[in-house]
This record gives structure tokens, sequence and C-alpha cells, in this order.
DNA sequence: AGCACGCCGACT
DNA sequence: GTCGGCGTGCTC
């Protein structure tokens, strides 16, 4: 039998043509350590890139040429298991992206490389060029000829053979590590220095002292410190003789300097016991069944999650807790904390890469046993998966938005069962799809419809704002919320207001002439920024000065129309000058640590109003709050997307679930011009099944899903038409392929037609979900390869959450 | 993606 | 004659 010297590797190349794995051959040295899962060096044409082994070692190739050897591994272990592996190829032949985009978004960034080219100097270059380009060094970087302006020469040198290029994969794989101390001398000996040093080298003194009682021990560096021994004073000791310094690896931790409450068991309510029972059948039996937990705001689920992630952990088992975006939620993320301590790894994206590295490496050595994060926590690298959560199931953040365009709550059902355990996805409003499913027996449905202090879910009150309009008051508060929000604070309540921003845009226009300010790059209008007095382009990033006057008419008329928390944030001090205002959204929330800052001002009673856009709707447990305001409730109502009605309810069912969470009582007013529409007045009643039975009439006349599944694509090109002709093309094989039960929608142009100057165009395809579907969009992603060549970019979205 | 190879126009 | 433009096709 011949050797197994041949390994079948993913190269890091994204694009159509090398998708697919190439064969390579093991060097002896690397014969013993290689494993399926590790990332390696290969030579790839000219090139070395990294790679991802697929394969266990084989014998034969079906490559008639000669293979090139590994060139070398990366990692002493594989950073992906064989569950991750075959996870990969699942969710790339689902979502039509390719497998080495898989494979990295499933991993920490800091095991992505960096590629360096470097210039080198052969035999038969000359001692004046040698001289010339690299002085006294043996090598010269791609980027430092550059800046030298040499690259022009150093290429014409490389065609004369006289440099040679040698392509480096730099690993970003960095270890954090502190000095350490290793004391070098016994009792005995140490006594003895005791005599040699001078009697005013305090510190040397106490230094010998303090390595007495230690007794060999090995200390961090830091040890010392609290006897006022520093660096300077371990160095001269290491130079005594009396000690070594050495590096030793630490876990960076974004926890360390915070204080976290411990967090008590509580006695569980009984709808709490019954959800918990059955969930922890389902555990013991090691069965993969999906569980729809619905429990209306305040009602317990975090203490349910925390007793099942116990129960895991007793049977030695671990968990995965997703929460939509987690710098919202630092109050789940400190009752983890406080329950569980550093069994919790939390992953999100404001760590910094090697933050991030360590708390997944902390998963995937057995160091804590629970991940908490948003989405891409799903890949969490555990081994013996006891339950998977996804609390606000409902939430759009769930799928990503780029390839791959998974969504967690699939990726979690294909982990539990691989690993033989129930999912949770928790709610107040179910997504249609998970609610639907749940009445079908898919899924099995938990209810728990009681808030757990007892109290009524708060009242909540529609104001008609065209009434105000007629009343002449053209303030963004009705009178009445002005009214509640005084009385409000008079008892020193606090009060949330929430600003539903979503799909509109503050623009300039000229009051003279009309003009309206667009972005020269995108088909949208420019949003004004009153802090810096300028205008950005949300898309494109584009920003100019506010000009003084009109570009049409030359007149000084300019005025902001459209409400932003900014505008808000001026009424209020307008109306309440003495009261104290905390706005959170994206732009004061962009700096690390910034949500927990803003969050302990309300908790600490230093702020009376909290505003915010719809970040501020979800998981905040602030017992003093006890008005919700809602300033313009329907400005997500009319967009074009099937699911805007389903969106409107959710957030204003969440962001009324803020009010009155303690022993006060709340109350919710919500400001609308459509007081009448069904999403309104049944977020007013708290009606979910009314709301779950309308809104799946209105789907199933319209064939949405749930009871359809759409796929949507989109076609992008610098030139109009070519766009559309394309998006045409497409829809022709759509047509062709002649499916049975499907529907194509369009092509036309996307919501917002040209970004950064490249024109959009969509299309979607309503289906059944039968096997016939993936052959046809396997075929246009296939013709998707010889568009590309002419810049022409057709994507794919498998149940797309937004339709912009 | 990036690079080599290859086939046509406008130069020292 | 040669240099260099970017179209085409390959990378184990």
């Amino acid at each position: 039998m011949q050797a197994k010297n041949i390994i079948e590797v993913i190269v890091d190349v994204p694009t159509m043509q090398t998708d697919r794995p190439y064969d390579y051959s093991i060097p002896e040295d690397l014969k013993d350590l290689i494993q399926p899962g590790m990332r390696v060096q290969v030579p790839f044409g000219s090139r070395n890139l990294l790679g991802y082994v697929i394969s266990d070692p084989k014998a034969t190739t079906d490559f008639e040429g000669e293979l090139k050897d590994i060139t070398a591994l990366l990692d002493d272990e594989p950073v992906l298991s064989p569950e991750m592996l075959a996870l990969g190829k699942q969710i790339a032949a689902e979502n039509f992206c390719f497998l080495v985009e898989a494979y990295h978004t499933m991993l920490p960034n800091l095991l992505k490389v960096d590629y360096d080219k470097y210039f080198l100097p052969t035999t038969s270059i000359s001692y004046r060029e040698h001289a010339q380009y690299f002085s006294d060094f043996n090598e010269i970087s791609w980027a430092e000829a550059e800046e030298k302006g040499y690259l022009a020469d150093l290429i014409k040198l490389k065609k004369d053979n006289k440099v040679s290029i040698d392509y480096r994969v730099e690993d970003r794989k960095r270890y954090k590590t502190e000095k350490w101390v290793q004391p070098l001398m016994g009792f005995d000996q140490l006594e003895d220095e005791l005599q040699n040093v001078r009697k005013t080298a305090k510190k040397q003194l106490a230094l010998v002292e303090v390595l007495m009682e230690l007794d060999g021990k090995k200390v961090s560096a830091k040890y010392f410190e609290e006897f006022d021994i520093h660096m300077a004073t371990l160095k001269a000791g290491a130079e005594k003789g009396w000690l070594s310094l050495f590096d030793q690896p630490v876990n960076r931790d974004p926890y360390a300097n915070i204080v976290i409450e411990k967090s008590e068991k509580l006695q569980l309510q009984a709808q709490q016991e019954r959800a918990f029972a059955a969930v922890k059948t389902a555990m013991d039996a090691q069965k993969d069944e999906v569980f729809l937990l619905q429990g209306v705001t305040g009602s317990g689920k975090t203490e349910v999650y925390l007793q099942l992630i116990q129960e895991a952990l007793d049977k030695g088992q671990e968990a995965i807790l997703l929460v939509p975006e987690i710098s919202l939620t630092p109050q789940m993320v400190n009752r983890l904390k406080g329950r569980f301590g550093d069994m919790v790894a939390v992953l999100h994206s404001q760590l910094s890469t090697g933050e991030h590295f360590d708390e997944w490496r902390k998963l995937k050595n057995g160091q804590a046993k629970i991940a908490v994060g948003a989405r891409s926590s799903i890949f969490a690298p555990l081994h013996n998966i006891g339950l998977i959560i996804l609390d606000e199931e409902h939430e759009t953040t769930y799928k990503q938005s780029d390839n791959p365009r998974y969504h967690a709550r699939e990726v979690a059902k294909w982990r539990a069962n691989k690993h033989g355990c129930p999912v949770i996805l928790g709610s107040a409003t179910p997504s249609l799809e998970s609610r639907a499913r749940a009445q079908n027996g898919v899924y099995t449905l938990l209810e728990m419809p009681e808030r757990s202090n007892h109290q009524a879910l708060p009242p909540v009150e529609l104001i008609d704002m065209r009434e105000e309009f007629r009343h002449k008051n053209y303030y963004q508060f009705s009178r009445k919320l002005r009214d509640e929000m005084q009385a409000t604070m008079d008892r020193g309540e606090q009060v949330a207001l929430m600003l539903n921003r979503r799909g509109y845009a503050n623009f300039m226009q000229c009051r003279d002439c009309g003009y309206t300010f667009q972005c020269p790059n995108c088909d949208v209008s420019l949003t004004y920024h009153y802090h810096n007095k300028q205008l950005q382009c949300h898309y494109c990033g584009y920003n100019a000065a506010r000009p003084q006057t009109c570009p049409q008419c030359g007149q000084t008329h300019l005025r902001e129309f459209g409400t932003g928390t900014e505008k808000v944030e001026q009424e209020i001090n307008e109306l309440f000058p003495n009261k104290t205002v905390v706005r959170m959204d994206m732009d004061t929330t962009r700096r690390k640590g910034s949500h927990e800052r803003m969050l302990k001002q309300i908790a600490d009673k230093k702020a009376d109003i909290l505003l915010g856009t719809q970040m501020i709707a979800k998981g905040l447990d602030f017992p003093n709050i006890t008005l919700v305001g809602i300033i313009n409730a329907d400005t997500s109502l009319y967009l074009p997307d099937f699911r805007a009605a389903e969106r409107t309810f959710q957030l204003l069912t969440q962001m009324s679930g803020r009010a009155g969470r303690g022993d006060l009582s709340g109350q919710v007013l919500i400001q609308t011009y459509n007081p009448d529409h069904y999403a309104l007045t049944l977020a007013q009643h708290h009606d979910y099944d009314t709301f779950y039975q309308t809104e799946m009439r209105y789907r199933k006349l319209n064939q949405y899903s749930p009871y359809f599944y759409t796929v949507r694509f989109t076609v992008s090109n610098f030139d109009d038409h070519t766009a559309m002709a394309t998006a045409a093309k497409v829809a022709h094989m759509l047509r062709e392929a002649n499916v049975a039960g499907t529907k194509i929608i369009g092509p036309a142009q996307s919501t917002i037609s040209r970004v950064n100057n490249q024109y959009y165009y969509q299309l979607l395809y309503q289906h059944r979900g039968n096997q016939a579907i993936h052959q046809v969009l396997q075929a246009i992603q296939d013709r998707a390869q010889n568009w590309s060549k002419d810049k022409i970019y057709v994507s794919i979205d498998v149940d797309p959450m937004t339709f912009m």
C-alpha cells in the first residue's frame, strides 16, 4: 500500500474558479503533525497563501501535474473541528458563498493572515545595484520599495533575474504575555545575599525578603507591586542572579477590571417551572428539539435560561447563548457573569481582535463553558453542547447581511442536531416564521404570559399627531406626552423616549426653490449632522460642510427637515431646561464602553431622560423608568418590505415592555399619524395572537413568507443599462426553469438605486422549497462567474431580511 | 485575487 | 526593431 501523504486544501482566494479543494503533498517533517482543520501555508501559482486542510491524508490524487509540498503548518492543533469543517460546507452550499469565506467567518479575525512581498537580491545582481536598492540589507519589502520609488526598477531587475520576489504569509496570531518571575535561589542562599545588599537599598532588601517567602514558586511580576517593588528592581534582582524574568502567555480579559455583582439563583414561578421542565426533559433525552419560548416582556425568560445553562454544566456539557447585539445587553452579560463567573466567555464586535481570540481560546480549551455573544458566537468552538439559546429570536441581526448570508437560527438547529441538544428560541414577539412552525408542531411552543412581578403590562395610549398639528402644536412632543413627562419626573421617576428612525432621513432643503441636497455618488439625500455642521451620506460616507447658500437659487433660507435624535434633544432642553438627557444613538455609542457608561448614568439616576433610537428598545431593565414615549411610531410602517408591519409591532411591543419593570407601575405613550393601523392598535393591547392571525392572512394572500420562501437577487454595475439587462437575464433564466408554484417579482430598481456610483437592480423569487430550486440558483451562480469578469456582480440572498 | 503569458499599437 | 497596453486563463 502507498503512503498516505496527500491532503486536500482550501486556499484563501475567494473566487468561483478556486472554490474547490487543491491537493498538496506533505513533506516528511510535517507528516505526523498535520491534521484536518489546521491552517497551512501553501504555494499557489507564484504566491504563498493561507489554506485550510480539509481532508485526512490520502494516497492518490486526480491531479495530472506534479503536486507541490505544503510550505508550513500554522497551527499546532486544528482550529476547525470536523464538525466545523462540515458546517462550513453546508453554509457555503446553502448560501452560495465560497468555502473559504465560510471558514473565515467561523474563526476569530486574529487567525487571518497578512500577505507581504519582499524583493531579494540574487547572485547575478551587481554590487552597484545591490548598494542602491538594498543598501546594507538583504531584502526590501514591496511596500517600502513603492514608497521609495524603486518599484519599477526592481521589477525590471526581476526580469533579468537579478532579484527575486518572496511571497510571505504573516500569521496575525499573537499571544499576549506577561512578565513572570522565577526565583533562582533557595532560602539559605537568599539569606546570605541579604548580607551583601547595601542597607540603603530598601527596595532590594524587600525584594529578597519576598523571594524568601516565595520558596521557589513562580509568580507574576504584578505580585510584587503590592510590596511596592517594580520592574527596575526586578531587573536588578535578575542581574544579581536572584531570579529570572520570563514571558508567560496570558489571556486578555476584557472584563478584568469590572466588578460584577453576584447573581443568585431565583425561585422559579409556575410558568417558568413548566418551561424549564420541558427543556430539561429534552436535554436528558439528548433530543434536538426546538422550543419557541414565548414570554411577555418581564416574564423572567432570562432566569429560565440561566437555570437550564446550570443543568448543562452539571452534566459536564457546554452552552451557547445568543443575543441580538451584545453591547446593547450589558445587563444580560452581567447576570451571566454574576452567576457563572469565569465559565463565561463573551464574544462581540467591540472586543479587540486579541481579546476576541483569547475568549475563543478559552472556549476551545475548556477553560470556559458558556459562550455568550452576537450572531457569530453560534460558531463557538465547543465540543459537547448541551443547550443553545437564541434570545429575541425575531431580531434581524441574526441574519448576516453579507457573505456568507447565514442565519444563526439555522446554524443553531444544525449544530443542535450534531450534538443532540435542544434549541430555545426566546421572544415576546416571535417572528411569524417561528410562530407558524410552532403552530404546525415543528417547534414546541412554551408560553409565559405573566410578568414575574405580577404587574399588569403597562397601559398604552396612542396619540394622534394629526390632532396636534391641527391645534398648532409644531413640537415633536404632543401636549399629553409633555404633561406626562413633567408629572413623571416630578415624582422622581425616569422617562425613556424612543425615536423610530429606520428608513427615515434628515435632509436639507432650500425654502425658496425647494432644492434638496443629494449625494453626488448615491441616489439619497444627504443627512444634516448638527454637532459637526456637516452634510453626510449614510451610504457611501461622503461629507461636506453645511453650505450657507442654495446652489440652485443662491438664497440663504436653507432648512433641515426630519427628526433626528439631536433635534429632539434640543427640544427637550427647551421644554425641560433643568433636566438631564442621555442620548443613545449610532453617533454617541461608537466608542468602546460608551453604552455601559450611559446606561450606568440611568441606573444611578444621574439622568432623568433616556433618549435613543431603537437600540434602547432591547433588554433594558430599569425599575425607575415608568414612562415610555415613542416619538414617531410609524416611520417603519410604510417601508417597501413585507415585514414592515411585523417590525413595527415588534418594536412597539418591545419598547412598551421597558415601562414599569419594578414595583412602580408604568405607562406608554405612542405618537403616530396612523392610529388605526392594526400593527399599532394590536401593539397597544399587547395582543400578539390577533396580530399573528391578521398578519398571516396578509402573507398568505400575497404569497409571502412563511407561506412562500423568498430568494433575492441583486445585480450591480457602474452602467445603469448593463445592470438592468443582466437582471432581466436572471429573470429569464428563472422563467425558463419553469418550476411549479414559483413567482418572479421584478426586476426593478433597488430602493436606493445608486450607491457609490454603482447601479442596483433587484429581483425576488418566491417558491415553495423543492429541490429543483437549488439547481436553478446554482446555474445562475455559475453564470455569474462570467458576468463578474465584466464587473457585473450578482448576489443571491436566500431568505433575505431586508429589501432595500 | 494575482500573476504569467500572449498578441497588437507607438515609441526610444 | 522593442516596450508595454490589458484580454485570457490558470493556480495542486
